[in-house]
DNA sequence: CGCGGCCTTGAGCAACATCAACAATAGTGG
DNA sequence: CCACTATTGTTGATGTTGCTCAAGGCCGCG
């Protein structure tokens, strides 16, 4: 039992940290740029028990998926990147049962229902591009899970900034940066790892305080990237297939 | 940091409870019964690290996907009931990141990726429902983390066995048992809901003190209901649309 | 009837939650 | 530029949940 208390937000917050650059190179469907839809940080792009007539093609920001418990309980399941497809759902007319709220101010191409099914059979590669997605969303969640299941909380805090940070890196490929904004609260890191917010905060400390990582107002830097690994619990060879972004061998 | 021991195992156990019934309504392709395989309890339909030249569908039998830590440690982030489809990746030549155990003697239909492709060309319907049912596998493994990362051990378990119960139920609609046989070991239980067999065992044994659930050597019996989803922390509005086999009103 | 896997129970402890106060920061309006 | 406020981060004291270690009982099977 935790995670109970809920510290009072109204989600406003702006957030243009995120170079805009050629969101492009993240859309689904290249054609109609009709369809896209700017939403400001705090909002949802869609809640739960929204039944989904359209689909959300993330082009540029942050968006954290979410479920919630009856007594307010929040966890986090997926943080969303551009290039991500959210919304999809398993039938016809089912409801959400997650939400996604915008961390940062956030571009979507927003493509209703109809016109995707219509696409599927035009264009079969487009569906089967759909379910390489879901599926890697799968294998995200199944690996969040086993954190959130069977590591310590120094393990699951270290391997979330670890992800965020290489999936982060990914999308700016040869950089050799290794400081980021990472528009997330301490509290969100808690939602998305199971813990407390204060609970993350000991763990943060410590890890600064060792010289691992420092994570401050929403700036992330990796101060000992192998140590991080090492904390983290990852696979070497893993770790370091998905920092250089390519496919573990 | 949890879960670490591992009991011995060597994967025997023999497993029929399940009826074998019409197995060809879980059919995702119906053509074809060639490829049908049969595996027996214990053993692996695929592992970790293996890279998928072949799809599953689940025809008979109870599964378990699971994920390992280098250390041992595992975690149970599925499972699979007879109509699943199972094995399906990320991307071509991507290695599984998650194993598939037989809980159960299994029988499956093996669709080999590249007959796949060709199916989805001819008939994009099957793309779709590929796509539908990998969005309930991220919705399935959504809730999970959520139960994992906020519920208190008792709640997780109910809520583990209520979802069981209502997915086993629902393959045989209209009757109205509160009896299965559930081929698990509390070891498992603890697996998925990233427990120790031991914790488990000490909420089981609460349980069914309190009259809520009786579960002795795979088999389970609801003793309450009503007790079992309140104890689980599900909207009962939701839980009788589950038990009822309908979509939530 | 002996063995291996599984379940059960107790004692002690570590990790993490809760409660509570206060400090730092960014955003707002003057 | 400053004062003001809401939000977020920090730290301490204390409590609880669930883990670890350990021993023994139960059940099915050869």
């Amino acid at each position: 039992m935790n995670g109970r208390a809920r510290r009072g937000s109204r989600g406003d917050d702006g957030g243009s940290w995120i170079a805009p650059s050629s969101a492009d190179q993240h859309r689904l469907v290249s054609r109609y740029r009709a369809g896209d839809r700017k939403i400001e940080a705090g909002r949802d792009l869609f809640s739960i028990g929204s039944s989904g007539g359209a689909i959300f093609n993330l082009l540029d920001g942050w968006v954290a998926l979410y479920t919630l418990l009856e007594d307010g309980r929040r966890q986090i399941v997926q943080f969303a990147l551009p290039g991500a497809v959210l919304g999809i759902l398993p039938s016809k007319r089912a409801q959400a049962t997650f939400g996604a709220q915008a961390l940062t101010d956030v571009v979507v191409s927003v493509i209703p229902a109809a016109v995707l099914a219509s696409f599927s059979r035009d264009e079969p590669e487009i569906t089967m591009r759909l379910a390489r997605s879901l599926a890697r969303d799968c294998s995200m969640a199944y690996d969040r899970m086993t954190s959130i299941g069977r590591r310590s909380a120094r393990e699951r805090v270290a391997h979330l900034l670890l992800e965020l940070f290489t999936r982060y890196r990914a999308q700016w490929p040869g950089t050799r940066i290794e400081e980021m904004a990472l528009p997330l609260t301490q509290e969100q890191i808690g939602d998305a790892t199971g813990l407390t917010f204060v609970h993350v905060n000991r763990v943060l400390s410590a890890m600064r305080k060792q010289g691992v990582v420092e994570f401050h107002y929403r700036r992330l830097r990796i101060l000992d990237p192998d140590r991080l690994i090492e904390v983290a619990g990852v696979d070497p060879q893993m770790a370091l297939s998905w920092l250089e972004g390519r496919s573990p061998g």
